[in-house]
DNA sequence: TTTTTTCATCGTAATATTGCAATTAACAAA
DNA sequence: TTTGTTAATTGCAATATTACGATGAAAAAA
Protein backbone atom coordinates (compact mmCIF):
# COMPACT_ATOMS: atom_id res chain seq x y z
CA UNK A 1 0.00 0.00 0.00
CA UNK A 2 3.15 2.34 -0.53
CA UNK A 3 4.18 2.22 3.55
CA UNK A 4 6.99 0.72 4.10
CA UNK A 5 6.21 -1.96 7.66
CA UNK A 6 9.08 -0.65 9.76
CA UNK A 7 7.20 -2.36 12.72
CA UNK A 8 8.23 -6.36 11.51
CA UNK A 9 12.44 -5.24 10.96
CA UNK A 10 14.83 -4.38 13.99
CA UNK A 11 15.97 -1.10 14.51
CA UNK A 12 18.87 -1.60 12.90
CA UNK A 13 17.86 -2.90 9.68
CA UNK A 14 15.00 0.29 9.70
CA UNK A 15 18.46 2.72 10.68
CA UNK A 16 20.72 1.36 7.73
CA UNK A 17 17.37 1.78 5.10
CA UNK A 18 16.87 5.26 6.62
CA UNK A 19 20.07 6.23 6.12
CA UNK A 20 20.68 5.27 3.25
CA UNK A 21 17.78 6.62 1.71
CA UNK A 22 19.39 9.90 2.77
CA UNK A 23 21.86 9.56 -0.07
CA UNK A 24 19.69 7.80 -2.19
CA UNK A 25 19.30 10.55 -4.21
CA UNK A 26 21.77 12.09 -6.51
CA UNK A 27 21.03 15.97 -5.39
CA UNK A 28 21.66 14.93 -1.86
CA UNK A 29 24.44 13.39 -3.11
CA UNK A 30 26.28 16.14 -4.69
CA UNK A 31 24.97 18.64 -1.43
CA UNK A 32 27.08 16.66 0.79
CA UNK A 33 30.45 16.81 -1.66
CA UNK A 34 30.00 20.14 -2.12
CA UNK A 35 29.78 20.11 1.74
CA UNK A 36 32.66 18.35 1.98
CA UNK A 37 34.54 19.89 -0.75
CA UNK A 38 34.20 23.43 0.39
CA UNK A 39 35.31 22.43 3.78
CA UNK A 40 33.61 25.19 5.29
CA UNK A 41 30.27 26.13 5.96
CA UNK A 42 28.05 27.19 2.39
CA UNK A 43 26.18 30.26 2.74
CA UNK A 44 23.57 29.97 -0.62
CA UNK A 45 25.65 29.25 -3.39
CA UNK A 46 23.66 25.80 -3.36
CA UNK A 47 21.17 26.23 -5.42
CA UNK A 48 23.32 27.40 -8.28
CA UNK A 49 25.96 24.82 -7.81
CA UNK A 50 23.29 22.04 -8.05
CA UNK A 51 20.74 23.31 -10.75
CA UNK A 52 17.56 22.58 -8.78
CA UNK A 53 15.15 25.37 -7.93
CA UNK A 54 15.39 26.80 -4.50
CA UNK A 55 12.56 25.42 -2.76
CA UNK A 56 13.74 21.84 -4.16
CA UNK A 57 16.96 22.71 -2.65
CA UNK A 58 15.75 23.60 0.39
CA UNK A 59 13.46 20.73 0.76
CA UNK A 60 16.49 18.23 0.25
CA UNK A 61 18.34 20.17 2.98
CA UNK A 62 15.75 19.59 5.66
CA UNK A 63 15.42 15.73 5.01
CA UNK A 64 19.16 15.93 6.00
CA UNK A 65 19.13 17.83 8.95
CA UNK A 66 16.33 15.97 9.89
CA UNK A 67 18.61 13.15 9.50
CA UNK A 68 21.07 15.02 11.41
CA UNK A 69 23.81 14.78 8.96
CA UNK A 70 23.91 18.79 8.51
CA UNK A 71 23.49 21.58 10.51
CA UNK A 72 22.62 25.28 9.43
CA UNK A 73 23.57 28.59 11.18
CA UNK A 74 21.44 31.50 9.90
CA UNK A 75 23.73 34.21 9.47
CA UNK A 76 21.90 37.56 8.68
CA UNK A 77 19.84 37.00 5.28
CA UNK A 78 21.38 33.67 4.67
CA UNK A 79 21.74 30.32 6.32
CA UNK A 80 25.14 28.80 6.40
CA UNK A 81 24.89 24.36 6.07
CA UNK A 82 28.11 22.57 6.78
CA UNK A 83 28.63 18.85 7.51
CA UNK A 84 27.51 17.38 11.13
CA UNK A 85 30.82 15.98 11.88
CA UNK A 86 30.16 13.72 15.20
CA UNK A 87 26.44 11.96 13.40
CA UNK A 88 28.29 11.39 10.02
CA UNK A 89 30.94 9.57 12.00
CA UNK A 90 28.15 7.94 13.51
CA UNK A 91 25.97 7.17 10.05
CA UNK A 92 29.26 5.55 8.55
CA UNK A 93 29.74 3.41 11.22
CA UNK A 94 26.39 1.63 10.76
CA UNK A 95 26.30 1.78 7.04
CA UNK A 96 30.22 0.23 6.84
CA UNK A 97 28.85 -2.49 9.54
CA UNK A 98 26.45 -3.19 7.19
CA UNK A 99 29.07 -3.24 3.95
CA UNK A 100 31.44 -5.07 5.75
CA UNK A 101 29.78 -8.47 6.26
CA UNK A 102 31.94 -11.18 5.05
CA UNK A 103 31.81 -12.64 2.18
CA UNK A 104 35.19 -14.33 1.88
CA UNK A 105 33.72 -17.68 3.28
CA UNK A 106 30.32 -17.61 0.74
CA UNK A 107 29.69 -21.19 -0.51
CA UNK A 108 27.74 -19.65 -3.61
CA UNK A 109 26.14 -21.44 -6.29
CA UNK B 1 7.16 16.25 -10.79
CA UNK B 2 8.23 13.26 -8.85
CA UNK B 3 10.64 12.31 -11.31
CA UNK B 4 14.45 12.88 -10.35
CA UNK B 5 16.32 14.93 -13.02
CA UNK B 6 19.62 12.27 -13.58
CA UNK B 7 20.78 14.38 -16.02
CA UNK B 8 22.27 17.25 -14.49
CA UNK B 9 24.31 14.87 -12.12
CA UNK B 10 27.56 12.98 -12.54
CA UNK B 11 27.57 9.69 -13.39
CA UNK B 12 29.39 9.24 -10.26
CA UNK B 13 26.82 10.95 -7.96
CA UNK B 14 23.75 8.81 -9.86
CA UNK B 15 25.83 5.41 -9.10
CA UNK B 16 25.76 6.33 -5.60
CA UNK B 17 22.15 7.24 -5.18
CA UNK B 18 21.40 3.95 -7.06
CA UNK B 19 23.12 1.75 -5.16
CA UNK B 20 22.25 3.72 -1.64
CA UNK B 21 18.15 3.15 -3.11
CA UNK B 22 19.19 -0.40 -2.91
CA UNK B 23 19.56 -0.37 0.45
CA UNK B 24 17.34 2.13 1.18
CA UNK B 25 14.54 0.11 2.35
CA UNK B 26 14.54 -2.17 5.68
CA UNK B 27 13.58 -5.28 3.62
CA UNK B 28 16.58 -5.30 0.97
CA UNK B 29 18.38 -5.20 3.85
CA UNK B 30 16.78 -7.80 5.83
CA UNK B 31 17.48 -10.32 2.95
CA UNK B 32 20.94 -9.08 2.02
CA UNK B 33 22.15 -9.62 5.39
CA UNK B 34 20.14 -12.90 5.82
CA UNK B 35 22.46 -13.87 2.52
CA UNK B 36 25.40 -13.24 4.33
CA UNK B 37 24.41 -15.01 7.59
CA UNK B 38 23.23 -17.84 5.71
CA UNK B 39 26.92 -17.87 3.80
CA UNK B 40 25.55 -20.06 0.84
CA UNK B 41 22.45 -20.26 -1.45
CA UNK B 42 18.87 -19.44 -0.15
CA UNK B 43 16.30 -21.35 -1.56
CA UNK B 44 12.73 -20.43 -0.57
CA UNK B 45 13.16 -19.46 3.10
CA UNK B 46 13.28 -15.93 2.41
CA UNK B 47 9.49 -15.26 2.46
CA UNK B 48 8.86 -17.22 6.06
CA UNK B 49 12.07 -15.18 7.09
CA UNK B 50 11.51 -12.03 6.30
CA UNK B 51 7.54 -11.83 6.65
CA UNK B 52 6.42 -10.18 3.93
CA UNK B 53 4.32 -11.96 1.25
CA UNK B 54 5.74 -13.80 -1.67
CA UNK B 55 5.24 -11.10 -4.21
CA UNK B 56 6.91 -8.15 -2.40
CA UNK B 57 10.07 -10.32 -1.72
CA UNK B 58 9.78 -11.54 -5.26
CA UNK B 59 9.94 -7.75 -6.16
CA UNK B 60 12.70 -6.60 -3.52
CA UNK B 61 14.48 -9.77 -4.96
CA UNK B 62 14.47 -8.58 -8.49
CA UNK B 63 15.77 -4.97 -7.67
CA UNK B 64 18.73 -6.50 -5.85
CA UNK B 65 19.19 -9.01 -8.68
CA UNK B 66 18.54 -5.82 -11.56
CA UNK B 67 21.03 -4.44 -9.53
CA UNK B 68 23.85 -6.77 -9.52
CA UNK B 69 24.19 -7.30 -6.06
CA UNK B 70 22.30 -10.90 -5.75
CA UNK B 71 22.28 -13.60 -8.31
CA UNK B 72 19.67 -16.37 -8.04
CA UNK B 73 20.17 -19.98 -9.48
CA UNK B 74 17.01 -22.39 -10.47
CA UNK B 75 16.95 -25.33 -9.02
CA UNK B 76 13.83 -27.41 -9.75
CA UNK B 77 10.78 -25.73 -8.48
CA UNK B 78 12.77 -22.88 -5.94
CA UNK B 79 15.28 -20.70 -7.04
CA UNK B 80 18.40 -20.08 -5.00
CA UNK B 81 19.68 -17.00 -4.17
CA UNK B 82 22.92 -15.46 -3.02
CA UNK B 83 25.45 -12.03 -3.20
CA UNK B 84 26.86 -11.54 -5.84
CA UNK B 85 30.65 -11.25 -4.60
CA UNK B 86 32.04 -9.24 -7.40
CA UNK B 87 29.44 -6.45 -7.82
CA UNK B 88 28.88 -6.27 -3.75
CA UNK B 89 32.89 -5.34 -3.72
CA UNK B 90 32.51 -3.11 -6.70
CA UNK B 91 29.75 -1.27 -4.87
CA UNK B 92 30.86 -1.49 -2.20
CA UNK B 93 33.81 0.76 -3.07
CA UNK B 94 31.69 3.36 -4.99
CA UNK B 95 29.75 3.88 -1.68
CA UNK B 96 33.13 3.84 0.49
CA UNK B 97 34.63 6.31 -1.63
CA UNK B 98 32.11 8.72 -0.67
CA UNK B 99 31.31 8.14 2.79
CA UNK B 100 35.22 8.42 3.41
CA UNK B 101 35.68 11.56 2.30
CA UNK B 102 38.21 13.60 4.64
CA UNK B 103 36.14 15.87 6.97
CA UNK B 104 38.59 16.13 9.74
CA UNK B 105 39.81 19.86 8.15
CA UNK B 106 36.62 21.19 7.96
CA UNK B 107 36.12 24.50 9.11
CA UNK B 108 32.86 24.51 10.73
CA UNK B 109 30.30 26.99 12.19
C1' DT C 1 10.01 52.97 5.92
C1' DT C 2 10.59 50.74 1.74
C1' DT C 3 13.13 47.67 -0.87
C1' DT C 4 15.99 43.84 -1.57
C1' DT C 5 17.97 39.49 -0.48
C1' DT C 6 17.76 34.89 1.17
C1' DC C 7 15.65 30.98 2.53
C1' DA C 8 11.51 28.29 4.34
C1' DT C 9 6.86 26.83 3.68
C1' DC C 10 2.55 25.88 1.19
C1' DG C 11 0.07 23.86 -2.35
C1' DT C 12 -0.04 21.07 -6.17
C1' DA C 13 1.11 17.98 -10.13
C1' DA C 14 3.62 14.13 -11.75
C1' DT C 15 5.86 10.07 -10.88
C1' DA C 16 7.78 6.30 -7.86
C1' DT C 17 7.43 2.93 -4.32
C1' DT C 18 5.38 -0.46 -1.37
C1' DG C 19 2.40 -4.23 -0.62
C1' DC C 20 -0.72 -7.85 -1.72
C1' DA C 21 -4.53 -10.80 -3.99
C1' DA C 22 -5.05 -13.23 -8.03
C1' DT C 23 -3.03 -15.43 -11.61
C1' DT C 24 0.47 -17.61 -14.36
C1' DA C 25 4.60 -20.44 -15.41
C1' DA C 26 7.64 -24.10 -14.66
C1' DC C 27 8.78 -28.07 -12.78
C1' DA C 28 8.33 -32.30 -9.65
C1' DA C 29 5.67 -35.99 -7.88
C1' DA C 30 1.96 -39.11 -7.91
C1' DT D 1 -2.03 -36.80 -16.93
C1' DT D 2 -3.22 -34.69 -12.78
C1' DT D 3 -1.80 -32.59 -8.67
C1' DG D 4 1.14 -29.99 -5.80
C1' DT D 5 4.94 -26.73 -5.03
C1' DT D 6 7.53 -22.65 -5.80
C1' DA D 7 8.35 -18.33 -7.56
C1' DA D 8 7.43 -14.67 -11.15
C1' DT D 9 4.08 -11.58 -13.10
C1' DT D 10 -0.12 -8.77 -13.36
C1' DG D 11 -3.16 -5.42 -11.69
C1' DC D 12 -4.40 -2.39 -8.37
C1' DA D 13 -4.74 0.64 -4.12
C1' DA D 14 -2.37 3.40 -0.86
C1' DT D 15 1.30 6.16 0.25
C1' DA D 16 5.85 8.52 -0.62
C1' DT D 17 8.91 11.27 -3.26
C1' DT D 18 10.39 14.79 -6.40
C1' DA D 19 10.01 19.25 -8.30
C1' DC D 20 8.51 23.91 -8.65
C1' DG D 21 5.53 28.32 -8.63
C1' DA D 22 3.69 31.26 -5.34
C1' DT D 23 3.93 33.10 -1.07
C1' DG D 24 5.72 34.26 3.49
C1' DA D 25 9.22 35.51 7.05
C1' DA D 26 13.33 37.68 8.61
C1' DA D 27 16.98 40.48 8.32
C1' DA D 28 20.06 43.74 5.68
C1' DA D 29 20.38 47.73 2.71
C1' DA D 30 18.74 51.89 0.79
Amino acid sequence: MGVTKTEIFTEEQNNIALFAKAFGHPARVAILQHLFKINTCVCGDLVTEIGLAQPTISQHLKELKNLGLIKGNVEGTSVCYCIHKENWVNMKEVILQFLNQDITSANCC
